[in-house]
DNA sequence: GTTTTTGCAAATGATTTGCATGGAT
DNA sequence: ATCCATGCAAATCATTTGCAAAAAC
């Protein structure tokens, strides 16, 4: 188990405390097919409190295995491929779509902005809804 | 007063109505030195309510006049800027600065996704708090 | 045994909705 | 006179917080 091993020794290097939460949630992530939000997470896990799935989510975060990806509206969701790829999110139904990884070269902050991550948001509608709208 | 006119004409153009509500919200955002939020709006129009409010700036949004962009946390904010431009958020103080027009062509989205817009933010720290952190 | 993490429930922040009244056409 | 838009207040949705109990070290 992989996904396990990575996060106890990222977590143990901190002096964190290594928790079946955090377990369950990192492999969810690690394992889902696609972007899950908060909600996907306690559908699948009930016995977590949105208190833990939040908190957890901020930790993987920080540690790298997780990135949050904004929706725009509504919740946000978490991708656990972490290189440098963008989305692509229908205006109808919502859906996100990865797209190849950067699609967009990376642009320079305004002066003296250290720039430590971008977010790439294409926006529009996708195949299925513009085949359904008319 | 310009944008009095350009605001009237889509409406009519629409068959919706002129009103005073939807002027001081057009005016106020196209006056801005910067990107405003609702509450900025209740803040300079507290005659005017939220539901109004927000739902002047989906209509004004639809109608070309005014971005709706992403903080990624907390409250959206409105650009009268309507070109193809980025931002820069500060993680740490969430302010957001503008970035020259996009030199980069508009990527493509998955096959049969339509791009109407895109959204690119840069996330890191501004100069200031970069300055005060260390 | 000590400290961190969890669950629960309430609190918060942003936005949306329902409905009766007022205003634009 | 008609119908759309507004204000008000309550509702909703996503996320955060406080605190006592449980689990990790």
């Amino acid at each position: 188990m992989q996904p396990d091993q990575m996060l106890s020794d990222a977590l143990r290097a901190r002096g964190q405390r290594v928790t079946l939460p955090r377990l369950m949630v990192h492999r969810f992530v690690a394992s889902a097919p696609r972007h899950v939000t908060a909600d996907d997470i306690h559908d699948e896990l009930p016995s977590l409190s949105y208190g833990t799935i939040y908190s957890t989510l901020d930790l993987l975060e920080e540690l790298g295995l997780v990135r949050r990806v904004s929706t725009l509206h509504g919740a946000a969701v978490y991708d656990s491929r972490t290189d440098a790829h963008d989305h692509a999110v229908c205006r109808v139904c919502g859906r996100m779509f990865d797209l190849e990884p950067r699609a967009i070269p990376a642009a320079a902050g305004p002066r003296g902005f250290q720039v430590e991550q971008t977010q790439v948001q294409l926006i529009g509608q996708c195949a299925e809804c513009r085949r359904s709208a008319r």
